[in-house]
DNA sequence: TGTACATCAGTGAACGCGCGTTCACTGATGTAC
DNA sequence: TGTACATCAGTGAACGCGCGTTCACTGATGTAC
């Protein structure tokens, strides 16, 4: 059954459709035409709801920012110790980027997004950061250190082991799954921060 | 002066050249077309050399951690402590993506190269990653962890600051550079290897 | 030292492609009366 | 409840663009004799 001539929702299926795209396609394969095509609708007919292209893609970039702060969000509000929840939100946030990798990607390329979104971050990539640097205080954070830099600090660590894992990069370097990387790198992490061992 | 017919060299011309344009645009600039213009060639000539487009990015790819490994073996044999080294070898790292973001980007985008390169290592990616395992194994290795994994987990760390820093996401996150934040990170790093704060 | 010839790097024209974007339009919707 | 009308989401045709790749070719090079 076609939707006749008024889609009503348009906008919000443009940018659901480019995230089920994301599932199975890399972002090259993100263009307005395939995405009217998928729903039944004229190619021009987007233009109607985003003046151009990159105003789309950054709406796809925000969504998903929203997604993964919801996800994290989720994850903290789960009862438990600081080390564990710390453990616990690192492996949600490479959960997240491994089954999405390109959104993931998506959401981290400067290249293809405007000047905004590539130095300012969307209200729910602050609300993640934010989450995270919760996390990291309810560990301890040193003595003359700011929890700001602490978190990002350890956001650039865990993003690294999720970078490398979608990019196939530590395939081959290490006889066990990211997941291993990540623990390895955590338990670094939580000894260098002072918050014991356990977990 | 223009070389007539005979370039001579172009195979090597062409990765130059791309390396060249990196510097200043980012890797959807880089088309055959573009590459040729540059050398005062027909945009059919590089055929002569690659057989399609997707191999001269490789071999733009394999160029790049040329030059990676290069940077990190030069930090590596200078003289100094483990510790220093280590810090030394993390800042020659970040330098090295942070002066070649186009290049850093290419070298792990899995989308745009082939399979090998997006699951294989080129033999001078193995060789930085071998100097990385010695500087790692040089600070100490805590018992029952393997040295390989261990390097996985440093180098992600260090890949993670790389990539947020390049791509825009380090920006009001904090109140310092990208420098700062690695170093923190390293404090954090080297704590919770046992390897002593100083440095 | 000179000539014939094979090689093959580079030429130039052409191909088909799918893209983003524009434009005058059309027809569905919902509101004012 | 019914009608006139303004709004504006979606249409469909067209635009120019630059791309990767193919192809029969040409002319520079270097080797064999």
């Amino acid at each position: 059954m076609k939707q006749a001539y008024h889609h009503k929702d348009l906008r919000n299926a443009l940018i659901d459709e480019a995230l089920a795209m994301l599932a199975t396609d890399d972002s090259s394969a993100l263009t307005l035409r395939e995405l009217a095509r998928r729903l039944g609708v004229t190619h021009a007919a987007p233009y109607a709801h985003f003046p151009d292209k990159r105003r789309l893609l950054e709406a796809v970039h925000d969504a998903g920012f929203t997604r993964l702060a919801d996800q994290l969000e989720a994850a903290a509000t789960q009862a438990g110790e600081p080390v564990a929840a710390f453990r616990r939100m690192a492996l949600t946030y490479l959960r997240f980027a491994t089954e999405n990798p390109n959104l993931y990607r998506l959401m981290f390329s400067g290249a293809e997004l405007g000047h905004d979104a590539q130095t300012e971050m969307s209200p729910d990539g602050e609300r993640a950061f934010a989450i995270l640097v919760g996390t990291v205080e309810r560990v301890g954070i040193p003595h003359g250190v700011d929890a700001h830099d602490l978190a990002a600090a350890v956001w650039a660590m865990v993003h690294g082991v999720a970078m490398l894992e979608i990019d196939g990069r530590l395939n081959g370097k290490t006889a066990h799954d990211p997941q291993a990387v990540l623990s390895l790198m955590t338990d670094v992490a939580i000894r260098g921060l002072g918050g014991g061992a356990g977990g």
